[in-house]
DNA sequence: CTGAAAGCGCTTACAG
DNA sequence: CTGAAAGCGCTTACAG
């Protein structure tokens, strides 16, 4: 069929099949919808002909009577972060061989914009949605969705949520190196007003500084690569034999520090890793934080939310590295 | 309201509007359309109602009649891109911005998935898709969304594309070292089995040698840091006294083996550049391909094929290069 | 096993 | 400026 027909054939519609089949409407709809109580030989035909002229019924004419499109939404602060996107495409992965349409969009650690985005979705009538919190996110409206709402990386009572467990992250980042004899086990983190990835790892790093009796030497700094360069050079002057990185970024420009300054010996431990850490230092420990993980259980904890098989508001799963309020 | 007479509450309709105002569906349809032939009292009262009440319309029943449901489709190969999740940011903005719902799938350089994710586009009735490219993704059927589709990274005739223009890169690349006195330039690729990363920038670095007189030294890997690493190594013996990086991971890998044997005075040059490459080295010299604005291109492309403003099929829009010497 | 009819929530010519 | 009516493409009781 040339593109000219095409452009010029009208949409099929039910009708149509109707008429060429030489039936009802009603009947094809039963076909189309795999109702068993058509005469087998009726189906037969009626198939064959939805094929042969490539008949698609409308998902909108559908969704009128109550078959709603099925989707869902997912609000991501950055795609450009590599713990975001690995959680994503699990979580598109999955909603994908189950049939739902997925809308994805930014927050851009931006409050008013996660609830614009929000209000958006409720409006497309999206089933539920999963978004990744952040320290400055404010309260989040746990009834929308019906309640269908899984969020990532942040909780709030009332609405499930997938977390990492980053404290215990730490915490076997410091007994690694004690175990390597370690004695001046350093913490190069970000500032404590991020909850997440500022004040949790800094507490749990406190904490197994005391059960050890070690002396805690901190640098808190901000996001990026060059932080973690000027924070390792900090630590190495106030005599740390090693250091535990608290974000990604950090690891890498402390990483690349001692490449500079060929110390590349210096015991480090960190929190998250990925592949460009791992060439920087080969022999890296690293607790994994594992967001594809993350991502698949967010995506199936919203699954059974929105199936109804999950009542239970209080159950806790911990799968390795990852926490799960549910 | 409390969520217990939310849920109880059916979902209000025009019907109801209409009669919480005393006037016909007609009316109210009317003001939601923004149509002025209606007296403004009335569009007031009505629109006070709308508000008071919470009323949104279906936007199932609008696509009903001839109102489309706004969307559009996107593939990337892999979410973990950087330059790909840098250029879809863009594309989810702008069609956000339009009021356009944005569908989002990985191809995985899996040609069959590539052609499954645009079937389900099709049934979707998406108006039209954007796609990354590449080697074997096989034919792409340009009729389909009514030949609003835009291509990425390679070329089709009759298909719409985006690219960058990398061969022009090298040749900035090549330029900048010779004018620094390089004399043995080397060239640090992918395989030339990849036509995009590998064959055009290999053929445009050969080139370049061909005009400068230069004796080409040539190394092709693979993708990884690690092949970045060796192949870093290999050219320095091979008497390299300048590199030329053709992809991202091979710049940085090749970086790291520099850093290590405290090489890192030996002249780089690099086709695509990111926050990590310039902490490895923050003298380098790099030929930006921009994939930010790569996105943004497509995305007007696109949204310019589909309201009819742009009838070429062939267009192929090179966003500028821009080189930086950070 | 099958078809005619009503209905889903809108839009839009048509007639006032 | 406004309303009654027809229609968009399906689904599903209802009646055979």
């Amino acid at each position: 069929m040339t593109l000219i027909t095409r452009k010029a054939m009208k949409k099929l519609t039910i009708r149509d099949i109707a008429a060429l089949a030489g039936v009802g409407k009603s009947t094809v709809s039963r076909v189309l919808n795999n109702d068993p109580n058509v005469k087998i030989e009726t189906q037969a035909k009626i198939r064959k002909i939805i094929k042969e002229v490539g008949y698609k019924p409308s998902a909108v004419a559908r969704a009128m009577n109550n078959q709603p499109i099925q989707s869902i939404g997912i609000i991501v602060t950055r795609l450009s972060s590599s713990a975001e996107n690995q959680a994503l495409s699990e979580i598109i992965d999955f909603f994908h061989q189950h049939e739902y349409e997925v809308l994805v969009l930014e927050s851009r650690y931006d409050g008013e914009l996660l609830n614009t985005h929000i209000e958006l979705m409720v409006q497309k009538q999206v089933e539920g949605i999963i978004f990744f919190g952040f320290t400055d996110q404010g309260e989040i409206n746990k009834d929308l969705f019906n309640g269908n709402i899984v969020m990532i990386a942040v909780e709030q009572s009332g609405i499930s949520s997938v977390t990492t467990n980053s404290p215990l992250a730490i915490q076997h980042c410091f007994d690694h190196l004690k175990e390597n004899n370690a004695k001046r086990i350093a913490f190069l983190g970000v500032h404590v007003n991020d909850i997440q990835t500022g004040k949790l790892r800094l507490d749990a790093y406190k904490k197994s500084c005391i059960i050890n009796k070690i002396e805690p030497i901190i640098h808190l700094t901000d996001m990026q690569y060059i932080d973690g360069i000027k924070g390792c050079k900090a630590l190495l002057e106030a005599g740390a034999d090693a250091i535990i990185c608290g974000t990604e970024r950090l690891t890498a420009g402390a990483l690349v520090h001692l490449l500079r300054e060929g110390k590349s010996d210096l015991p480090v431990a960190a929190i998250g890793i990925n592949d460009y850490i791992r060439i920087l230092n080969p022999k890296i420990f690293a607790a994994d934080l594992q967001y594809a993980k993350v991502g698949k259980e967010a995506a199936i904890l919203l699954f059974h939310k929105m199936k109804g098989n999950n009542q239970n508001s209080d159950t806790v799963v911990q799968p390795l590295m990852t926490n799960l309020i549910v």
